[in-house]
DNA sequence: ATCGGGCGCTAACCCGATTTAGCAATGGAA
DNA sequence: TTCCATTGCTAAATCGGGTTAGCGCCCGAT
């Protein structure tokens, strides 16, 4: 079919060496082994003439890696937010000359082990275990036999593992101070979670953190929640439920929606009133995704940093898989809790938020 | 660090027999080659107990493959679209016991020569070159060292490539058709494209044969396009005005939006006129984008099948390999155009289509 | 002339599987 | 008893590269 592709052994053959000679020039070894100026010389011309290219094969037969990570998660494809953390380390572990194996398990632990399974079966060199939403996840036993890195997600037990999550207190605070920077000091709703920290939904990390930056930096400034709303989903529907509930009793100045899909329920629930956004009621939310630019008016949001979440999660594999290599110099107690990397979330400041008339 | 991995050379010694008869038995090849029951059974039962998994690294050294195919596409991460094609491919080829590797190119050639290499270099079993919008795309030369598909993409020149792509034209007449069976007949327009067939994105498949379908449907019925306004680009913004630009002239009682952003845009139009979707006009569009059923009224819509597409592309590829792995007996001339699969584009009636009042 | 030693390279083995060729043991026929 | 087939397994080579031990050679010193 193709052309054999060039193996080391042709290029020895044209250079007219033997074929250790030739890996110990291309290794970069040659130097320290005393190879003659005149044979290097020969094998990187055969080399570049034959456009040789080692088959990674048959190097992770014998070194036992693959240059390859696997990037497991619970679901690709239902966010575009997927795409962007697989772009992120997809594009980080390429400057590495690495390449990602995509594998999904929908939320199935028998799937996930199979799946697991297959990529040690392939040697991957490293494994990111990726959530789509921020959360706590099970990890899965037997996952330290390679080094790991936990992206998106917060491990239920203590794990030695390393997790990489965005900074959603900060991002609380920040969305607070928007409002804030603004003037706004009185009629300030949430929507999706609170008023309390324990009116959030079920395992959601992101509702618990933002809730807590929220209530700091609106604290911090003495002033003070008038109220929320609490939704079961965070979808537009729920969005529009529970901002209509809350007009028909309140009359917010500005809302805190919990994410984007919520802010979007909230405008229509806000229009239905004949309320406009933001000279009656401004708005800042979280997520910044794709329909935010999309909404009239543009709406203001602390994005979630996907894209930089999947970078930063294939850096700190990395020196996992050194520290790994180099184990047998300092092996730390395999004990110790992963340590946390936060990712900080920008605010996209665009035309939902208006200075408060007061 | 990890217990090293049980090999064939464990199965065999627990066995009492030799690497190869362990390897025969467990390919299944014991049979045919006489392997005596005791032998067979013993071999299975160590593998059993062992739990033996064989190295996919070492088998590919050996056979030249790798269970494993390429995943190329010029962008994954911006839409949710991608991911959903990626999402089907992925269970096809995991349902064959084969992993994805992922990559993409952004539109640079010479970053898609590193990528092909690099997947080369690890030896996969075929490839597929997926596009995140469908369009004609530039076959890299080389590319038939291994089997390929085109997914939602055609070549530009002619390839002996299979090429998977929606079956717009179809889509279009189906989009005609629910306007039609609502017994729309006259205030039809377009926004997007037409009506010409010249009046498209320069680039765009889907352009053109959504229009030609829509076209070919209301021809059929003897009914006239009443208008359209083009967009230079499909979102929302553009859908507004190119909207905002008819309601200033005409009184559409039915539109054909040539995608969702689009159809947004114009939902805000609509309301910007006071006009009622879909009492005053009833809107068909295309793509299923999410934003399709978020939107109020919910958007009747032609779905893009990407997870569809995904798997097809999936399949094609399998049956390209085993014609690769069959090469030798017969060999079609190799000039012979790919065959080109048309995946079926589903209607999702929801509710932006009411019965025309005529 | 012999020995020691550094230099420059290669023989040989390894990784973990598959595959071909062929060897011992057994049984039956001549 | 000898010869041949068959049965049931294994030795050895192979894939493509990495690694270690050590072989010749030439030089200078004794």
């Amino acid at each position: 079919m193709s052309p054999r592709r060039v193996t080391l052994a042709d290029v020895a053959k044209a250079a007219g060496v033997s074929r250790p000679t030739a890996s110990l020039v291309l290794s970069g070894r040659g130097r320290e082994l005393r190879i003659s100026q005149d044979v290097e010389q020969r094998v990187l011309r055969a080399a570049e003439e034959l456009q040789y290219r080692p088959n990674i094969v048959s190097v992770g037969l014998r070194t036992g890696t693959s240059r390859t990570i696997g990037f497991v998660s619970d679901t690709v494809a239902t966010s575009r937010l997927a795409g962007d953390m697989i772009k992120g380390a997809l594009e980080a572990a390429r400057e590495r000359g690495f390449m990602l194996f995509i594998g999904e398990t929908e939320g199935d632990a028998e799937l996930e082990r199979l799946l697991l399974q297959a990529m040690h079966d392939r040697q991957v060199d490293g494994l990111i275990l990726a959530s789509m939403f921020t959360r706590t996840i099970k990890v899965p036993k037997g996952i330290t036999a390679a080094p790991a890195v936990l992206l998106n997600a917060l491990p239920k037990q203590p794990t030695p593992l390393p997790a990489v999550i965005p900074d959603e207190v900060e991002a609380g605070r920040r969305a607070a101070r928007v409002l804030l920077d603004a003037g706004h000091r009185d009629g300030i709703y949430l929507i999706g979670a609170g008023p309390r920290l324990r009116d959030v939904p079920a395992q959601s990390v992101a509702a618990v953190e933002r809730l807590v930056g929220i209530r700091e930096a609106l604290r911090e400034a003495g002033v003070k929640v008038a109220g929320a709303r609490t939704c079961p989903d965070w979808q537009p529907e729920y969005g529009l439920t529970a901002t209509r509930d809350l007009l028909r009793t309140a009359q917010p100045r500005a809302l805190i929606c919990f994410n984007d899909r919520i802010a979007m329920g909230a405008y229509q629930a806000l229009d239905d009133f004949g309320l406009k956004v933001p000279a009656d009621v401004s708005i800042v939310s979280f997520d910044d995704h794709p329909i935010a630019s999309w909404m009239r008016p543009k709406l203001t949001t602390v994005a979630l940093p996907h894209y930089e979440l999947g970078r930063k999660a294939v850096d700190v594999l990395f020196t996992e898989i050194d520290r790994f290599t180099e184990a047998d110099r300092d092996r730390p107690d395999p004990d110790r809790a992963g340590e946390v990397h936060r990712v900080p979330m920008p605010v996209r400041g665009r035309e939902s938020v208006s200075p408060s008339p007061a």
